[in-house]
DNA sequence: CATGAATGAGGATTCATTCAT
DNA sequence: CATGAATGAATCCTCATTCAT
């Protein structure tokens, strides 16, 4: 077994444990267990327990960016990617939940426990819908007056706090593209440049 | 000092230390100290550390649906009725930060930690956006297309991700009144029925 | 109510609950609520729990040396006095099995708190053995060469040991008769004087 | 160090503080460093404080029995096995007082701590008692009219209030052979079936 | 005398991390 | 590189005892 192997084995197992328990609930021999190696092994790959917390996140999230961005390359309507990002985003929380609960987790947490810490890759998955209002804005199909800075967050919290629900509640029986075209519905009026259409 | 003070005083600690370190990290003892009460007292109060959690939660969101009861009883537009929610929640949160915290630990963790836990508290504060929402259908002001259990969480998360958001970062210096403007922008004409306007 | 009420409703909510729990499993608060008076109170008639402790012991087994006594006045033959002391004491543990279980903890435990407390009450009670023998001895009903310091170790070891059971295990079908027969059985043929009989 | 060894090594230390100090006052970290281990390797080992008390408890008992079996298996008297049991247990016993008194506690206070935990090696150690007096009864050589049952609870209460005495008191000047003596004096002729011989 | 709320010292247990093998 | 036994610091919670009322 390569090591390449086994640190993938470890986030793995991470993503799935934390998902499950929450990062303080769960135990590196739960990790360790999971990915079927010693808690000691462990420690070859990473420094400590937040450094696999962070390591997952960053992987993950790593991964939606690139995801995300090979799906939109070719696409140029504002309306369109956006709703591309909003449907690849809630199905892939639908699809790998622990994912969404690790986001969830990590985007609370870390900060308290590690200082000043930055989601660099985060702030570029989120940065990819800012860009896309921006286009929009300049296409004069989204309204001049939104702040894309702030409508990131608001597109992003509204998809993180269904994908949050689908993890716990009663709610789950929608289906993403049910999902998707609710929040689209909104968001898509409501950005839109009435002035111009 | 009597009972009901002191069990204020935890409760009141225990917000500013959960928002400060997160439930894990926070020590009864910092609790304890930050009541100005001795450790075990805690213990005359509440059950155990989750108790703590719980209490702290049930307590400020039921504050929070009182106050916005209140805030909307002689109101009878949905539009305004929902940027009325909209702002007092955001200026909540920005005034006490330690309880957008807790919303935020609390909603991600509970579930985890105590297995079937309901939020009652939590429900019924978001219903009234759904309730709102059902009005605006009934007066036929917003879009019959629009499922209101869905809506109120993605109304609520948008609301949720920016009260995260100025807890930890550089985009804490926008105003109250420029982020309930914004999500209003959206979320009104995202909502509003265009058949009939 | 009279203060010796209450210090007397004390010793026997204490011989319940120590019974009932063992000593250190025993709370101050269980007594407390057993003799219906506040966990204060109990500290205005005892210095600690030790104390309690002590107090129930020495009471109980003053009650059954003065009983014993009694009994015993009146009776001239050893044999007839040793079967008197086994009848009663085992009758007295059956009907209050807590006192039983309080000799028992008592007997192995306080030692260990309270260094060097001696039990005055229970050696006075055991003595009754030892000098039942040496009565017997001197009326040469009883063998000399036991040592009655010793056989009234065995002697009462034998008692207590049934006395334990009684209170934990199915062998606890057996009537006092019963026991007091086989108890004699052994002792007066063990004791016997075969030399003048 | 091997494993097996470390589990020894506590057991030991166990014992060692267990009769010093009672099952209750003994501090796990007393244990760990009479042990010189860590007070979180007897969590290795052990379960919780309870199961180590049982485990010394059983462990110690079923030495006890292996070698009462072995020191009786070429005997065939059954007064001379009752001698050899009595001999043996009081040898045991003032060597290992240590054992004495874990034995006086654990068989005092376990069944309040665990509810309905058996003691099945302590009940085979007594039942070896037993089946010599039923062994007597058959050759008859003790009387018909003595219940096993009975007579091995009150032949081991009388051995072990014995045991109880040498570790705290005055009287345990005596040696071993006087005691073993004076047990004998009393239960051989006790147990003596005298209408054969 | 009586109360019971408050105290805070103390201890069983857990678990991230280390390191000898 | 890999292991997992061992470590021991750290913390929640209990409960005997106090003392203001």
């Amino acid at each position: 077994m390569k090591a390449v192997d086994k640190h993938a084995r470890i986030i793995s197992a991470a993503t799935k444990v934390f998902a499950k328990k929450g990062f303080f609930v769960a135990r590196i021999s739960d990790i360790a267990k999971e990915a079927k190696v010693a808690d000691g092994t462990i420690y070859l790959y990473f420094n400590n327990k937040y450094d696999i917390l962070i390591s997952v996140f960053e992987e993950e999230i790593g991964k939606l960016v690139l995801q995300a961005q090979k799906a939109l390359e070719k696409e140029t309507s504002p309306q369109k990617m956006l709703e591309i990002f909003a449907a690849r985003h809630l199905a892939a929380m639908k699809k790998n939940k622990n994912l969404a609960e690790v986001i969830q987790i990590e985007l609370r947490q870390t900060n308290k426990i590690i200082k000043d810490y930055r989601n660099k890759a985060f702030l570029e998955y989120i940065d990819i819908v800012a860009e896309i209002i921006r286009s929009g804005q300049r296409d004069q199909v989204f309204r001049d007056d939104i702040n894309p800075e702030l409508a990131k967050r608001i597109f992003f919290g509204a998809l993180d706090e269904i994908s949050r629900v689908w993890n716990i509640s009663l709610e789950s029986h929608y289906t993403v593209d049910e999902i998707t075209n609710q929040v689209l519905l909104i968001f898509l009026s409501g950005l839109r440049n009435e002035a111009t259409q």
